[in-house]
RNA sequence: GGUGCGAUAGCAAAGCGGUUAUGCCCCGGAUUGCAAAUCCGGUUAGCCCAGUUCGACUCUGGGUCGCACCUCCA
């Protein structure tokens, strides 16, 4: 039995979906104005990983992801840049699809963006107005009256007292109550016409809180199972949903909440606005994509994760030991081939841990343990079982050979970048199967002086040479 | 100030009221021409103070420290 651990009632619960069988989540995207970072990278793998789980535990899964592609920063980016907003966010979302799939992220069934569901948020806006929860200020923004939803805070654990006795901002005068949130935002002279749209209220846009409301129930439905974001959305993002979509349509809108823990840099929180961010691109420059992954799943999705090039040096050394068994014992099925026998101890194991709150790192402990039984026992049903429980948590697809020789450049004749000191500073291209070839006649010959002359030399370049009955491997240190 | 979360060995990170987490690093051994990989074994734990218990890293209470949210943020 799946247990999560529900944002809603702070402990773990047993999951149960609306409907039998289905499983129907949401989680909030990014705001598409510039590169995603380490901190979302979190996001997109933790919650593919769920998606990943529901799926293989049988559940026919709906999984929307949003897109936030209008929104304050954008405008003010896309300005910067003497750029459409259109032309910015398109921009945005290919460098984020090309980053996902680089990170093993499955595409969801669903990836809405909210200027094409403006209409929706509108009548969702009319149905609060109604409702006597919405109300248009004298600045000519339509805000929420917070007061009218008796349950606000309930997420958050925050008593609207709290919350007001904590205000730190100047509020605006126009708002009954300073935790009053913007529904519709009046348009203003200096913003471009592609921000603008036609209300009853006057042209103008969105605010962002209605844009998940709108876009989650408009797909799936106003009561769904699972609500997903890192862990800074729950408030004020995720209470004010709650606040709208319950205020709106007059029942519950979420069964559990789920929040992924942040990505840390020494020992803070990365994010945009403290600058102490890195991109997903800029890791994937020193490290492949899947040691990015492997390195997120290995600690748990609530816990607080911190990056380092050193962290992530670690993880690959730990991922570079699972495929080492793989490549030593190749497995004899494909991985569609392979139907994995729950009731085995090793997948028991998988199981229990993975329906415990997603605790991957129980998970990826199971999985260290059928490497060393396959370097032990040689059998290659275990490297089957290997080959397939990382696939359920999106790991261990590559080729062996592909991951420990690094990426693309399987070629055997490389041309070395970065870390090739000596060959580099002469420019010269390495033929790898030249210099086994060349060490090998050496070790022939017993002059080992030269063997290791050559070994010496590929490892200054970032090679590691590897002996055995069956001839010399190589891979990258 | 309010609210919440956390504190585990050199590093990272889990479970668990009593029995080896796991990975990396380190030490010894096997193996190897020497290495690498692998295997066998080993060293390093549970912030502090009380309490409950036959027994606590695990439960309770009190400290201390750290982080997050209360403002856009994954």
């Amino acid at each position: 039995m799946l247990k999560i651990h529900n944002t809603l009632s702070r402990d773990k619960q047993d999951f149960i979906p609306i409907e039998p069988n289905k499983v129907r989540m949401y989680v909030c995207g990014m705001t598409v104005y510039d590169y995603c970072h380490a901190g979302h990278a979190r996001v997109m793998v933790v919650f593919d990983m769920v998606y990943r789980w529901l799926k293989a535990s049988g559940y026919d899964v709906t999984y929307v992801r949003n897109i936030t592609d209008i929104d304050d920063k954008i405008i003010k980016r896309a300005a910067e840049n003497n750029e459409s907003i259109h032309a910015l966010t398109q921009r945005f979302i290919d460098a984020m699809h090309e980053d996902e799939r680089a990170l093993g992220v499955l595409a969801p069934d669903h990836e809405p963006r909210a200027t094409q569901f403006v209409p929706q948020m509108l009548e969702m806006i009319a149905q609060l107005e109604q409702n006597g929860m919405a109300y248009r200020a004298a600045d000519g923004d339509v805000n929420y009256a917070v007061r009218k939803f008796p349950g606000y805070g309930k997420l958050s654990g925050k008593s609207l007292e709290d919350l007001r006795a904590g205000e730190r901002v100047d509020v605006a005068d126009s708002k009954h109550d300073p935790l009053d949130f913007v529904l519709w935002k009046h348009a203003k002279e200096s913003e471009p016409a592609e921000v603008k749209w036609e209300s009853s209220w006057g042209p103008g846009r969105p605010g962002w809180h209605i844009e998940c409301s709108a876009m989650a129930s408009e797909i799936l439905g106003r009561h769904f199972d699972i609500h997903g974001g890192g862990a800074d959305l729950q408030f004020p993002h995720h209470e004010n949903e709650i606040a709208q979509s319950e205020g709106a349509h007059q029942c519950q809108f979420v069964n559990y909440w789920m929040h992924n823990g942040f990505v840390r840099v020494d020992n803070e929180k990365m994010s945009k606005s403290l600058g102490n961010f890195f991109t997903i691109r800029e890791v994937l420059k020193k490290f492949d994509a899947e040691v990015m992954r492997f390195f997120i799943l290995r600690a748990h999705y609530r816990s607080p994760l911190n990056y380092s090039d050193m962290h992530i040096d670690d993880a690959k050394s730990a991922l570079t030991r699972l495929y080492t068994a793989l490549k030593d014992v190749p497995p004899s099925l494909p991985i569609d081939a392979i139907q994995i026998d729950w009731d085995v101890p090793a997948a028991k194991a998988f199981k229990v841990a993975m329906d415990d709150d997603f605790n991957t790192p129980e998970a990826m402990a199971v999985l260290q343990g059928l490497a060393k039984e396959i370097n032990i026992s040689k059998s290659r049903d275990v490297a089957n079982l290997l080959l397939a429980l990382g696939g359920v948590l999106g790991l261990l697809q590559q080729p062996p050979i592909r991951f420990l020789q690094g990426g693309e450049r399987i070629v055997a004749t490389l041309h070395l970048t970065a870390p090739a000191p000596t060959l580099e500073a002469r420019g010269e291209a390495l033929d790898i199967d030249a210099l086994i070839e060349a060490r090998a006649a050496a070790k022939q010959a017993k002059n080992f002086a030269e063997a290791d002359r050559i070994r010496k030399e590929l490892l200054a370049a970032g090679i590691v040479l590897e002996d055995s009955a069956a001839g010399t491997t190589w891979r990258r240190a």
